[in-house]
RNA sequence: GGACGUUUAGCUCAGCUGGUAGAGCAUUCGCUUGACGUGCGAAGGGUCAGCGGUUCGAGUCCGUUAACGUCCACCA
């Protein structure tokens, strides 16, 4: 960068150029080196099926300021990078894709579809790494990983089996949510709830032994065939006499038990409930108690079983292949094949005309939905994996609310709480093809099952060789939890795991709490035996303009690329962490990237006048002897700056810090020092001005290296141009805050003088004086030193021919301008206009009259003084005493007035 | 049905452990100021959602109400 650069800064002149720079020097590395501590970070894993979005940009922005801050700081630090195989949205996106050749998974087989995946990912997976680069995200790309890849297999088969073992990880026929679309089964988690409009059908089904119609209530008719009871509470006097009755189930004329059970609850409805144990969470449990048969009446696919279906699995059972929790298959007969939603409006009509349906009463409810792909979830039994989860529960909320994990903001510890503490078993096994294969195998001699962290050969049990694999494979979350551990070389113990094991932040949005969170920190624990991370730190959603979620099918998301593209990666970064706040949604608007960039642009001309002041001079950046006053201020307001931003980054507080930097880069050394400088840079005292220009150049070079965290391009672009020591930026130490660069007086005195510049100039531009015209400033003061050292820079900031301090003065036609500290007489005779004046005053005198009532009243306040700290009452009459000091200046220029 | 969050200048939001309200954008006025008009200078604009309490003192702590939003929950 020299100084016939471009007015303003192009960022897409820079960042590819920087970004192969960093890459080339290797600093992206993080190695075991115990002469420094480590600090790591494990992205969360961006799915290969995805494209970077604003909330994958705002997550690695976060994880990329911490991860710099720490390297500059002297750390060790890792980011590790990699991506997630996505077993549902992967699978799902190959599916559509073959579907438009006319294919079917069941066609090609298991074999070549995963062909076909691996060469999907290798085509599309390295897509977001390329974007996530494009941000500037310092990753350590030499350590990327795959969910799916060997090392993660590895870790998933190790876990599984010692769960195994452990008896953690269970197979049975529960109850599970099952997508009809995705065609498998889906954790609880995975199920998001919506609010539908519905209806509760009321049912009658004839009571044998009486003869009387039992009146019940359903939200969902098509599952009665399958229904094996009818429950009623015990204690309900409604129903005593029908203790040990059967009702006759309609349409089917199937006799089925009446059944006590506290889950019929008194209050609600009549009182008695169906009992669908194989369609109904709920009915499963009440079917459990009462040992009542399940029946089956819905295919996995979403449509009622038939006479087929029953076959299969009369079949199955022949074949010994079932276990005794097995459900029936019901023949459903006319309504076979229908969908749900068909059999609904048939078996409602079906029920109408025998008579059997009561009324049709609207109503809201809750109807869960799978959340890839939207479709109603059916609770159905089946057979699965499953996690034994309370017993990992205990220690993760141990660790939580002992604080050795901390969650930011701390609110997220409840949700956190209020899951674990009523978490129930984990269904882990999924019917999809891509994803880690469920290390189980069947042995069809003796029906033993197998489960092992390599192939078996034969059956441990029989010797057989016919060993056949399960064909599930497990959740994309299973080996997600491993991430921390797994991508350090677990179940090895490398030297990796053992220096950057536990990690110590993670950022993620708190949308992922119970899918990722908080399953990371009991397989951690478990395995580990230490939790994955000693801080979590949430970020809330990316909002458009309006505050909605930013969505495909809005069509109102806008991408970060495009954003790069216009106004660069640092502008991006810089807008996502200003003003926001951990756990806080925030709305994203071009406006506001324009601002960024603005401040982009600032920093730019700001150096660029460094270079037009600095190159033709040798000048060290080194800081010389201050003797000015603005010298030891601005060197003095960094300090405390960097004892601030470096406090804030500590905390997690990325807002808080970006702000100031951008405060004191903008409006402390642009819009003071720069202009004050230039008023020696261009004087006859060599020495002074060879001063400011180290000055500046010391004081930008640090401020670049506090604000290369949030914006890695153009401070590294700036640095470099400038005299420094060192490879780059990335790597320069991180500042620190120093004592005896602390000049209390220098900035009490640049902060007088610069209420007194903004008096002139309000002054002047409440008289529409044109900046050419210029006046003597008077400034009576009992501190003269204060301002006799400032002459200059009062001059031509306040745009004086001449400036005079004394202790009094009587300057005739002048208009005055009242500080805490002086009187500044401007003379400007046919300008004055009197009558504005005295308004002018006594509006300046009641409103410092009005402070110091209060400031009184305060002192006057016995309680006050002898119940606030000394510090607060110093303050207090402190103020009481510049006020009054105002109001008698005030008063004698009314008197002058007149 | 539980739990939580938000409510501060026209808009978007900061404001840490209570000590006389801040920024950016927008608005108004004035500026070719030898880095920058993506800029400079100046100005206007707030009973910090309502009510009650604790306190010498509350945007900040407690209670309560309202609006909006989110999460959790098996309600038939």
């Amino acid at each position: 960068m020299t100084k016939e650069l471009a007015k303003a800064y192009e960022p897409r002149d820079v960042e590819d150029r920087i970004y192969d720079f960093w890459m080339q020097g290797g600093y992206f590395h993080a190695e075991v080196d115990e002469k420094k501590k480590p600090y790591t970070i494990v992205i969360p894993p961006p799915n290969i099926t995805g494209q970077l979005h604003m909330g994958h940009a705002l997550d690695e922005t976060m994880q990329d300021i911490l991860i710099r801050f720490r390297r500059m700081q002297g750390y060790s630090a890792l980011w590790l990078p990699g991506t997630d195989h996505a077993s549902i949205a992967t699978e799902a996106k190959i599916v559509e894709a073959m579907r438009k050749e006319g294919l079917t998974k069941e066609q090609i087989g298991r074999e070549a579809f995963l062909e076909r995946a691996w060469a999907w990912k290798e085509k599309f997976g390295g897509r977001i790494v390329e974007q996530l680069k494009k941000l500037g995200s310092s990753c350590d790309w030499d350590r990327e990983r795959f969910t799916l890849d060997e090392g993660c297999s590895r870790a998933v088969r190790e876990v599984f089996v010692k769960l195994y073992e452990k008896g953690l990880i269970y197979r049975g026929n529960r109850m599970v949510n099952w997508c009809p679309h995705c065609n498998t089964s889906i954790s609880d988690a995975e199920v998001e709830y919506k609010t539908q409009d519905g209806h509760f059908w009321h049912l009658l089904y004839p009571v044998k032994e009486t003869g009387e119609k039992l009146e019940l209530a359903t939200t969902r008719p098509e599952t009665m065939l399958g229904d094996t009871a009818v429950a009623i509470n015990g204690d309900d006097p409604r129903y005593q006499h029908l203790h040990g009755c059967h009702v006759v189930l309609p349409l089917l004329n199937k006799e089925i038990p009446i059944v006590c059970d506290e889950h019929a609850d008194m209050e609600k409805g009549t009182g008695v409930v169906k009992i669908t144990p194989a369609h109904d969470p709920n009915d499963f449990e009440v079917g459990k108690r009462h040992h009542l048969p399940m029946v089956r009446v819905f295919t996995y696919d979403g449509h009622m079983t038939g006479a087929a279906d029953k076959a299969k699995a009369d079949e199955l059972a022949a074949a010994g292949k079932t276990t005794a929790d097995e459900p029936e298959v019901l023949d459903c007969g006319k309504y076979a094949g229908m969908t749900t939603m068909e059999a609904r409006k048939a078996i409602l009509a079906d029920l109408e005309a025998g008579g059997f349906l009561k009324e049709t009463e609207p109503l809201q409810h809750e109807v869960g939905t799978c959340y890839r792909c939207h479709t109603t979830v059916e609770p159905m039994v089946s057979k699965q994996w499953f996690v034994h989860m309370e017993p990992l529960a205990k220690p993760a909320i141990e660790c939580v609310k002992d604080g050795s994990v901390r969650l930011i903001p701390d609110r997220m510890e409840k949700i956190y709480y209020n899951w674990m503490e009523n978490i129930k078993d984990w269904c882990i096994s999924r019917q999809l093809w891509w994803g880690h294969r469920i290390p189980a195998w069947y042995c069809s001699d003796c029906g033993e099952t197998v489960v092992a962290r390599e192939t078996p050969e034969v059956c441990p049990k029989c010797g057989g060789h016919h060993l056949e694999q399960d064909p599930d494979t497990l959740d994309t979350w299973f080996s997600s939890a491993l991430w921390p551990f797994s991508t350090l070389g677990w179940p090895d113990e490398t030297p990796e795991l053992k220096y950057f094991y536990p990690t110590d932040t993670l950022v993620t949005g708190y949308d992922i709490i119970f899918f990722w969170v908080a399953r990371m920190i009991f397989s951690g624990l478990e395995h580990m035996k230490e939790p994955p991370f000693k801080t979590v730190l949430f970020h809330g959603l990316v909002r458009d303009a309006q505050g909605r979620k930013m969505s495909k099918s809005l069509g109102n998301g806008i991408d970060p690329l495009q954003v790069i593209d216009e106004y660069g990666a640092d502008a991006l970064r810089f807008t996502l962490v200003t003003g926001n706040s951990p756990g806080n949604d925030m709305r994203f608007s071009t406006e506001k990237v324009s601002a960024s960039r603005n401040f982009a642009n600032k920093i730019w001309n700001a150096a660029r006048f460094i270079h037009m002041n600095v190159d033709d001079y040798a000048v060290e950046n080194k800081l010389p002897t201050l003797k000015t006053a603005e010298d030891k201020w601005i060197v003095s307001a960094y300090n405390r700056v960097v004892r601030e931003v470096t406090d804030n980054l500590e905390k997690f507080e990325l807002g808080v810090a970006v702000s100031k930097l951008y405060d004191f880069l903008w409006d402390s050394f642009c819009d003071w020092y720069i202009e004050i400088a230039k008023i020696r840079m261009n004087g006859d005292d060599k020495e002074s001005a060879q001063a400011a220009r180290q000055v500046l150049v010391w004081v930008m070079s640090r401020t670049l290296q506090l604000l290369h965290p949030f914006m890695p391009y153009i401070t590294e672009e700036i640095w470099q141009s400038l005299p420094h020591e060192g490879e780059s930026i990335m790597v320069s130490p991180w500042p620190v805050y120093d004592q005896s660069l602390s000049f209390p007086e220098a900035e009490e005195e640049l902060l007088g003088l610069m209420e007194v510049i903004r008096g002139v100039r309000n002054r002047r531009a409440e008289m529409n004086v044109p900046m050419g015209r210029k006046a003597q400033l008077f400034i009576a003061t009992d501190t003269p030193s204060m301002f006799e050292d400032g002459k200059a820079i009062l001059q031509k900031l306040g745009y004086a021919d001449k400036v005079t301090v004394g202790g009094q003065f009587d300057v005739p036609g002048a208009v005055s301008i009242v500080t805490s500290r002086a009187k500044v007489y401007i003379p400007m005779d046919e300008l004055v206009d009197k009558e504005a004046e005295r308004k002018r005053l006594q509006k300046e005198l009641d409103s410092a009259q009005k402070q110091l009532d209060t400031v009184n009243a305060k002192l006057q306040n016995e309680k006050f003084m002898s119940r606030a700290p000394q510090n607060v009452v110093e303050g207090v009459r402190q103020n009481g005493e510049k006020l009054q000091a105002r109001i008698r200046l005030l008063t004698e220029e009314m008197a002058a007035l007149q």
